[in-house]
DNA sequence: CTAGAAAACGGAAACGTTACCGAAATTTGC
DNA sequence: GCAAATTTCGGTAACGTTTCCGTTTTCTAG
């Protein structure tokens, strides 16, 4: 049916090897050069991959495992990284796990019998032992969001600096006099929603603050689950004069259930949200944000990936930690203070 | 290195036929199944895929094409689809073609060289001309949101009746009263756009009334536009006392606007949104909206290619069209009409 | 012009399956 | 208990590449 390297061989009287050659990019006369491509022309000549990866065990495919598809973080960064390795020749086949262990094992197995030559992971795992059947294989493996400190030396990782991202937002509600700040973090168990809550914890004891735990607000990363926590926070606590929501689906529901309880931003209440620069221009008052550069994040995993593909050698692994920006937008207001401090 | 068929027949004693027939579901005698899988435990043989592709020409493997993978409804569909199709055995690779047609083909191009067995697509391309080299090779392909006149006797599809969805919408409001009725529709040649608009022009032709063109506004499916449109829409029309939104990411930006001008939901003006039943529910004053059946698309979509990747022979391609739901909220309040009519 | 070095080439053996089809083993029927 | 019918089995030839390595061609330099 389609041609192969045979009838190119055939047409130009070459032998297999010089095809061969020549589709590899290795060197070949001028004249054959020229015979083969326009063989490859009249013979509508293809490579069969198959065979290719049959002989080089490559897919030239990687496996990509995240909790949830749906989400705005997730869905950004898979489709920076997306990109970069279709540029390079590489198919990504995704795994949604919907956050669940099990799935992200199965997952794991699934994509290493699918002989993928890497592995991108957003792991919900905390051990990393879901990994193993790929590390047993020698494949690459580049966490990002989360990072596994029992693996450090086998896998990378793309992480932002979450406590400090935190810290940054809370110190910067603190200066502008705000002490009553709620907080609502993801699950109690996920890296990221540990570190942010650390963040907020650390910028209080660094002012030399006291925090009251009963404004922290645990959550699932969800748009409900943040319009259901801000209400609450709401009920419980009239005092409270500013709030920090650490993810983009949670701010749209706290900012939801703020409009829909008729508390003006940010005369009445300010707050902080997280991710989406877009998002934080289009509402009003410009909400005032902790953006994750996701951009770099996408290229970071993407080029570590491609790095460890191209692989010569063993190569050390590592965590890349990037840093978080506070955009300024007009969400938090300057409180005076009752002469409380200075 | 790895263990491989001949590996079990030695150690078995049986033919490499033998092997392959167990593995591929065959008959074999009792004792024989047993040797074999002991075999295959003890070396820990697994199928070398490559080898099995060169053989069947097959990859266990579906291209999927989106526009855009940063957007609920899509992002739930892909999940959906990945989902049933792993447990199938089919690994998914997307490309995100970001809304543009040069994309769109390349991505085409690029998954019928990686050998997928078959492709979904969302499709940006008006004519699926981009669609020929999949065509070409007999590849089955299914649409879904949007269908192609010209494909229709080549490929599946699976699309909701969104004439009837905004025809629902734009009657219940003007049954309830409402008369000046703005709409935010995506972008002027996109297919489901169009029909949607179609559906709210039909809706005041079969109540005999007149709309009135300035109330539509055209956008492109994201919360800043819905942001945006729905910031015109306010300040050109004063009497306007409803909208209709028809998407979720538009549907976001409206009600943000909505609430940052401080018009009271439903009092001030009635709103019909699209999708996301969840978010509906978490907003009050709860949203009225068009829900499409997004597990039931997902569902047809896997199971039509499915269907046509264990073809046998030559199958009825054809259009799937399923029904929208109007999902009664609080978001539209009856408005008595000044004896204008009856 | 020619010896030697360098570059380009080609034959053939894998890679690990599947599938055809004749042969061997087993079952069935009487 | 035996011939015929039915299963099950196994040898072997692909599938279309890549790669090793010995051979031929081309280039360089004196």
């Amino acid at each position: 049916m389609a041609a192969t390297m045979k009838d190119i061989a055939r047409q130009t009287g070459l032998g297999l090897a010089t095809i061969s050659r020549y589709l590899n990019g290795g060197k070949v006369k001028e004249q054959n050069r020229a015979a083969i491509e326009k063989a490859i022309f009249d013979l509508q000549f293809t490579v069969n991959e198959f065979a290719r990866s049959l002989k080089t065990s490559k897919s030239k495919t990687i496996g990509v495992i995240i909790p949830e598809l749906n989400n705005t973080f997730v869905a950004t960064i898979i489709t920076l990284i997306e990109d970069i390795l279709r540029k390079n020749g590489y198919g990504v086949i995704i795994c949604d796990c919907n956050t669940n262990e099990t799935l992200e094992k199965e997952a794991v197995q699934f994509l290493v019998r699918k002989n993928v030559d890497g592995i991108i992971n957003m792991p919900v795992c905390k051990d990393g032992s879901h990994l193993k059947p790929a590390l047993d294989k020698d494949l690459p493996v580049v966490l990002f969001d989360r990072s596994i400190a029992s693996l450090k030396d086998v896998v990378d990782a793309v992480v932002v600096d979450n406590v400090r991202a935190a810290e940054d937002a809370a110190r910067y509600l603190i200066e502008n006099g705000h002490r009553k700040i709620g907080i609502i973090v993801g699950p109690h168990d996920v890296f990221t929603s540990r570190q942010r809550l650390a963040g907020y914890q650390q910028a209080y004891e660094k002012s030399g603050l006291e925090y009251d735990s009963s404004y922290i607000s645990f959550s699932d990363y969800s748009v409900h689950g943040g319009h259901e926590c801000m209400n609450r926070l709401l009920a419980e606590h009239a005092g409270m004069t500013a709030v920090f929501v650490t993810n983009y689906e949670m701010t749209l529901g706290a900012i939801i259930a703020i409009n829909e309880a008729g508390i003006k931003l940010p005369a009445e209440l300010s707050i902080i949200g997280f991710d989406n620069l877009q998002l934080s221009q289009v509402i009003k008052p410009r909400l005032t944000i902790i953006t994750q550069p996701l951009e770099e994040i996408g290229e970071q995993v993407a080029s570590r990936m491609l790095k460890r593909l191209s692989g010569s050698g063993p190569q050390e692994t590592g965590i890349v930690t990037l840093s978080t920006r506070l955009q300024l937008g007009e969400s938090v207001q300057k409180k005076e203070q009752g002469g409380e401090k200075a």
